[in-house]
DNA sequence: GGGATATATTTAACACGTTAAATAGAAAAA
DNA sequence: TTTTTCTATTTAACGTGTTAAATATATCCC
């Protein structure tokens, strides 16, 4: 059996925390965590959607999106509308305030992944970003 | 902006969770978590270690791995010393029960990573988890 | 239509993620 | 040596990860 470091669980978790860690503080300073931005971020390129749609994009289980979604809302970040389709469910979309947040935001941590980008190679990371996504489609199992 | 998904930290997450998601039930049957897991491999590949060491290579926070150390403890399945070197630290290691616990576990976690392999093609597997490793190392503040 | 089944969401329970602060011992400096 | 400073670990607090079960509504089958 490999080093866990040098496993694929390892590298995967060793390159997202690598990532990650700059950013954190960004999005401490800006009073969300990482999963919260997650939601907000899909719902602002999204537009309003429904929980399970939103829990799959923002890669987060239900219950955790439950959570979130009351915070959120809580704190008038964003919108939660009965689903006229599906007396189950409910949509959800950003509000203003919420995308305040999120430009102020994005500017920073967009800095900071431009610089990834420029240490590694722009076109390396480009490739190494579309292998990851080949990689995850073909092991995924529908 | 680019979308969630496409991001940097999206993308790495979801091959995370697609490369976890079938290994999760299997360390849930031999009664570990995820986390869990990560030491005991750690500690069976390295020896015994002191704490600070376990953590930065187990990609854990040291409050979570205290946890974690006083678990597999209390469960029989790593031994804790106190580190003759430094009064503050101590030294932890696997127990035969915990070696006993990987083994047969290790077994059906390589078979389901045999299969990524497979899928995806062994060599370019090995090249994508390189380049992982290269980049890590490169955004990397030291 | 009415009951069986499936799906969306929530609740519950327990472990970890994450930051900040507390504790205690080691190291360095005065 | 003693005061200061650093470092290892733990505790605390709160949010999320994860699984299982509960709830409520939709959908399907008869």
């Amino acid at each position: 059996m490999l080093p866990y470091r040098q496993s694929l669980a390892g590298t995967l978790l060793a390159a997202r925390e690598a990532v990650m860690a700059p950013i954190r503080p960004m999005l401490n300073e800006a009073g969300v965590t990482e999963q919260q931005w997650r939601v907000l971020r899909v719902l602002d390129g999204t537009g309003p959607m429904d929980l399970k749609s939103l829990a799959a994009s923002a890669l987060l289980f239900g219950p955790s999106l439950s959570r979130i979604i009351k915070d959120l809302a809580d704190r008038g970040l964003v919108l939660r509308k009965d689903n006229p389709k599906d007396g189950r469910g409910s949509i959800v979309s950003v509000t203003v305030a919420g995308r305040a947040l999120i430009q102020g935001t994005a500017r920073r941590t967009m800095r900071q992944l431009d610089g990834y980008a420029l240490k590694f190679g722009d076109e390396r990371l480009k490739k190494l970003i579309s292998e990851l996504q080949a990689f995850t489609g073909t092991i995924r199992e529908d």
